[in-house]
DNA sequence: ACAGGTTCCGTTTTT
DNA sequence: CGGAACCTGT
């Protein structure tokens, strides 16, 4: 560290009042916030604490995981690391009967899921109908209903004044609205540090985000600024940095060996490439020396996460080498496969010989599959299948044939009669191959298959092999699935990943990992899509800084050949 | 109302 | 390439 960078540490310890904390990726933005917190303790009153906000739980693990390094115990226990959400929540629980006088009640993520999913039309428009007119809160209101109330009560705001003398906001750039609005009525009774980098703004494509959000704050709040510069701790001796700022100013990108560019040929040459790439990336990794390395794979669509996903769990054959699969973790919304994988549970409860209600019961289950899955995107297939299962379930407890082909195919399977052994795996997977029966449930079946990505099998094994030693049948296998599956996902909530990750570059900001693979589709995930954005595409660059700065040690780029160069002119 | 053919399109979050 | 939307014939 240098002396310069040692005296801007100083002045920002010693500077009181609102401030406005800028620096790249790796420079020791949290690090400094909190041995700012730290200095600060020294005044707090009893009962006095420090807040520090940020988005996500993975990102407060991180800061909470920094402070154990540089923080005493009896520190630690004055600082306050929360999401937004958390935070709102705790004030929305406590406050709540200021908004309309009645007490506020919580949706829970799958209360709204449910209401949401039983909903026809504006989601967006009914979530603040709820809260205004019924006083139910869903996750997305949360900012907005705790803003309000700091900002009308001046009792509820002096309270938070006291409490809180210094509230520190990390990753300010992408500050929504609402978000805003709260920090803003703190600011009045309070000293705000926010952190931020400007071009780690990755969110602004929310009407509610703004890449001018630091412009305004600055009139707002009169913020004292420092720069923590271009010092790299992550990564100190790499080139990532500087090839990262080079594809994010359209520059000519530096040489290095820490990052590797791949192209592969569409369609015959992807699976292998992408495999191989990752592959040798941790090899790479594991020569230079570390032993268990992490590695994440990004993109940036969430389909197309699935899809690398699924490449990873073959074997493929690269330059006469055989690439065996990598195991691997998702970061991704898992309640579809979970739903998928209650589906498979219930077609484990058939009979040997027919029976009307099972079948019904399994599509019944399609239906309710279909339902969530028209309600985390909408579309018109989707909406009409959960009515057609629904109808088919009917048909088939009625004793008629349902209309739709797919059911009748299951139907059909179920009449010719169905044997299971009592081992869990195989007989996991006949039933699931089951979903084969027809293209539209084609998708259900991917899910499904998805399933061992929770790293969950084994626990789930386990549980349906002691439904099988207790009666010799799967029955209530349905209602198992969805108890582990549900305890499941929230273990995989709170763990942090290890090994090779897969996620989108959204999810990725503010972790860290030793080596990242950044891979682009020829028809999706492309890095620059004229159709969206007009060159030099800043946002995706932007997008892509961020994903690249991720690794400490090395960069594979995954690209399709032809594709537009990484720097323009 | 469904099946099958054709055309168009291909990002992004927080509990 | 693979899906969803849209169109058309039964």
């Amino acid at each position: 560290m240098n002396l310069d960078l040692k005296e801007i540490h100083q002045s920002i310890i010693n500077q009181t009042g609102h401030m406005l904390v800028k620096g790249g990726p790796g420079s020791g933005k949290t690090t400094i916030a909190l041995l700012k917190a730290k200095a600060r303790c020294k005044g707090l009153e009893p009962g006095q604490g420090i807040l520090f906000l940020s988005f996500s739980r993975a990102a407060i693990r991180q800061i909470l995981g920094r402070s154990q390094d540089l923080l005493k115990n009896e520190e630690r226990r004055l600082i306050q690391v929360k999401t937004y959400h958390l935070f709102c929540r705790e004030i929305l629980r406590g406050h709540g009967r200021l908004l309309g006088g009645f007490p506020t009640r919580i949706l829970t993520p799958k209360g709204e899921r449910l209401k949401k999913s039983f909903f026809e039309g504006d989601w967006e428009a009914e979530q603040v109908r709820l809260a205004q007119v019924e006083g139910i809160y869903c996750f997305d209101q949360f900012a907005k209903g705790a803003a309000m109330i700091v900002a009308e009560s001046e009792a509820v705001r002096s309270m938070y004044g006291d409490r809180f003398p210094l509230i520190i906001v990390d990753e300010f750039q992408d500050t929504d609205e609402d978000q805003w609005r709260l920090i803003k009525s703190l600011a009045s009774v309070t000293d705000v540090v926010c952190l931020a980098d400007p071009e780690q703004c990755i969110f602004d494509y929310r009407p509610t985000v703004s890449f001018q959000r630091i412009n305004s704050a600055r009139v707002t709040l009169g913020f004292a600024e420092f720069d923590l510069g271009k010092v790299n701790h992550r990564s100190p001796q790499a080139g990532i940095l500087s090839f990262a700022d080079a594809v994010l100013n359209n520059e000519e990108l530096p040489k290095t060996s820490n990052v590797k560019i791949v192209q592969y040929y569409w369609p015959n040459g992807f699976d292998s490439v992408f495999h191989a790439a990752v592959h040798f990336t941790i090899a790479l990794l594991r020569k230079k020396g570390i032993h268990n390395p992490c590695v994440a794979v990004l993109t940036k669509s969430n389909r197309h996460v699935a899809q690398l996903s699924a490449i990873l769990q073959d074997t493929h054959v690269y330059k006469k080498r055989e690439i065996k699969p990598i195991p691997h973790d998702v970061v991704w919304d898992a309640n579809l496969s979970a739903s998928s994988a209650e589906i498979v549970g219930s077609i484990l409860e058939w009979r040997t010989e027919f029976d009307a209600r099972t079948v019904s019961d399994t599509l019944a289950c399609l239906s309710r599959y279909f339902r969530l899955k028209n309600a985390e995107q909408h579309s018109k297939v989707a909406s009409k299948l959960t009515r057609q299962f629904a109808e088919a379930s009917e048909a088939v407890i009625m004793g008629r044939l349902p209309r739709i082909q797919a059911a009748r195919n299951m139907v059909e399977i179920a009449s010719n009669g169905i044997e299971y052994r009592g081992d869990p795996v195989s007989d996991w997977r006949s039933a699931r191959d089951i979903l084969r029966v027809h293209k539209v449930i084609n998708d259900v079946f991917r899910s499904a298959s998805m399933v061992r990505l929770f790293q969950a099998t084994d626990v789930l094994s386990k549980a349906l092999s002691e439904l099988w030693l207790e009666s010799g049948s799967y029955i209530e296998a349905t209602a198992t699935i969805r108890k582990v599956l549900n305890h499941e996902l929230l273990l995989a909530l709170e763990r942090d990943p290890q090994g090779c990750v897969l996620m989108n570059l959204h999810k990725c900001k503010g972790k860290e990992f030793d080596g990242v693979v950044i891979v682009e589709g020829k028809f999706e995930s492309r890095f620059f899509d004229e159709k969206r954005e007009h060159p030099p595409y800043n946002r995706s660059r932007r997008l892509l800084r961020v994903g690249i700065t991720r690794a400490r040690n090395l960069v594979t780029i995954v690209r399709p050949q032809g594709a537009n160069q990484l720097t323009q002119r």
